[in-house]
DNA sequence: TTGTATGCGTTATCAA
DNA sequence: TTGATAACGCATACAA
């Protein structure tokens, strides 16, 4: 069996058929001046018709930019994660560039093997989301690459083409526990989500900053960390509630988690949200979906996908002078049915 | 401001630094036999120490191959294909490749673009999930590539370098009738998801074959077409419950639809499975989430995008010459509360 | 306005 | 076991 396929159609085989020289093609594939009006249309309509398409590999070769962006993220499969992605493609592909997407599934070797895959193969960029390295490896990897762009991760040292785009994830627990606050909870629990999460430590100030306002005495026993999907948010919050039996509301570390916790609330003969209040984080799809509605602090994924996408074009066709290199996501509260 | 790398480590570099020529460094880089084993291992440890990483773009110059596969997928953003993508990424990361992700967007033009953008990058394989592309318009597009792996679409000619993979969706909705036809259910609704899907049409045949083995006579006010997105079979439900308020049993398109399904239900004040049975389709991690937990047909979404990039392999590295050219896969009810 | 020479970093081919 | 040379397809710099 042969599946050779018939040759790709090179530049030289539109010269040759136009008898012209490459250049000339060259200048009318780039849309170059320099070539006259009778010529370019000849030319254009000679190649369209040989379907020639110019490989991007031999002009990446040439000119060191291959219109390709890595991006990584720890886990396409989360919702989160999902919907972010599909923001950055839309404007990747409204700009003419292709996506490398990689999973480094929270695995340490994985994101740095990630990391040398891209190089190899040129990228003009990458986004790095919820990076799990220490900072140390985190920087060195990527310095070598033209232009990065970190979601939720901060250098101690901005670099000059690293844009930093972080979710204030510390204000946003403080809206919902003020919200807490002002419909009369006080014994307010937090499923913390993963201990060694940036986000999540950043959640757990917002929440302590939040009621320390209050004048409410911390109650490190309301704290429970687990990981950050719905089954584990139901069993850390059985957990806590048998430790802390009077708790009156719930924060949780995300969605999906909100929904396990609102599972173990039923499970343990609470309503919610009249008994136990349930406020989740990041407002992903399944927030409208579930019932009683999720109250959730919401940020726009896909805009911030495609916040994330635009960034690292500044970044490398404007060289992005004027640019600020860190940028903040302010969420809001959605308030819905659970809290 | 520049923000010029320092240049990156060449062959050539090496080389030079190896006292040998190019040949040699390329020769152990790539494992190749005809180098002394001393030579070998100062060479391994000189590119080591200088940080030399092949260049993947002048390799796939000159080899042809870029060890990189394009991922087509309607949107990422839906849990179905999100499953799907990570079962691929893994399988390509294990195997030294690199996934361009592209989003059709259900978008006719964009996919033809992302057919075009992917061939100018010379990829050594495509993997297209659900086109919406006509059968023509898919056949030549897909012709130009080495090697394509198709999911859930048939060609009417099988063709030498692409393996088409699809889901028996017509014994899917078979077991799912049955079951509810088992349960005592006869007038059983199909909430249908689009027209225009192939997977749609394949269930909707399971259905009526399911009927037609149980001498139940079609009714078509018992469909209702919508969206694959859980407010469309929600609004479609009540349409679908106005015009047949006995309904006993409602199977959706897919899981999205059938929790819409139950809201609707439960908001025409039916319970959920006492009134009207429910049986969804995918198996998606909400089935599991959402309560009365959900009867489904499941798939093994992981196991199938590992499926699809093995596959796309054995057509690119081993010729696959004693490959199956068209794959089904069966799935299975699995149930749980809601039917 | 058009063309020629050269190089991008690597592998393939052939020679030593 | 090693090395020199020619591709791969395109763009840049410079000539005509």
């Amino acid at each position: 069996m042969e599946n050779e396929m018939k040759k790709r159609t090179t530049i030289t085989d539109v010269a040759r058929a136009a008898q012209v020289s490459l250049m000339t093609v060259s200048r009318v594939m780039n849309g170059k001046p320099g070539v006259s009006e009778e010529l370019r249309q000849r030319i254009l309509a000679l190649a369209d018709e040989m379907d020639y398409r110019p490989s991007q590999i031999a002009r990446g070769l040439a000119t060191r930019h291959t219109a390709t962006i890595g991006l990584l993220v720890p886990d396409i499969a989360n919702p989160f994660f999902a919907q972010m992605v599909r923001g950055v493609e839309d404007v990747a592909f409204e700009r003419g560039y292709t996506i490398f997407l990689i999973n480094t599934g929270e695995h340490y070797e994985r994101e740095l093997a990630a990391f040398d895959s891209l190089w190899q193969k040129e990228i003009d960029g990458v986004i790095v989301c919820s990076s799990r390295l220490p900072i140390a490896e985190l920087e060195s990897a990527i310095q070598r690459f033209p232009a990065v762009v970190l979601f939720n991760r901060e250098l101690a040292t901005p670099m000059d083409h690293v844009t930093m785009i972080n979710i204030n994830d510390q204000l946003g627990a403080e809206l919902a526990v003020e919200h807490l606050l002002g419909i009369g909870r006080t014994r307010i629990g937090l499923v913390a989500g993963p201990a060694t999460s940036v986000s999540a430590q950043r959640r757990l100030d917002g929440y302590r900053a939040a009621l320390n306002a209050a004048k409410i005495v911390f109650d490190p026993a309301l704290i429970e960390y687990c990981a950050p999907f719905t089954d584990d948010g139901r069993v850390a919050t059985h957990t806590l509630l048998s430790r802390r039996p009077k708790a009156d509301a719930i924060l949780a570390f995300n969605d999906l988690v909100a929904v396990g916790v609102m599972q173990a609330c039923q499970e343990a003969g609470r309503r919610v949200p009249e008994d136990i209040a349930v406020i989740g984080c990041d407002d992903i799809p399944l927030a409208t979906i579930i019932r009683p509605r999720l109250t959730t602090v919401h940020v726009d994924l896909n805009a911030i996908g495609r916040m994330l996408m635009d960034s690292i074009l500044t970044l490398i066709e404007c060289e992005g002078d004027d640019d600020p290199r860190v940028r903040t996501i302010d969420p809001s509260l959605v308030i819905r049915e659970s809290a």
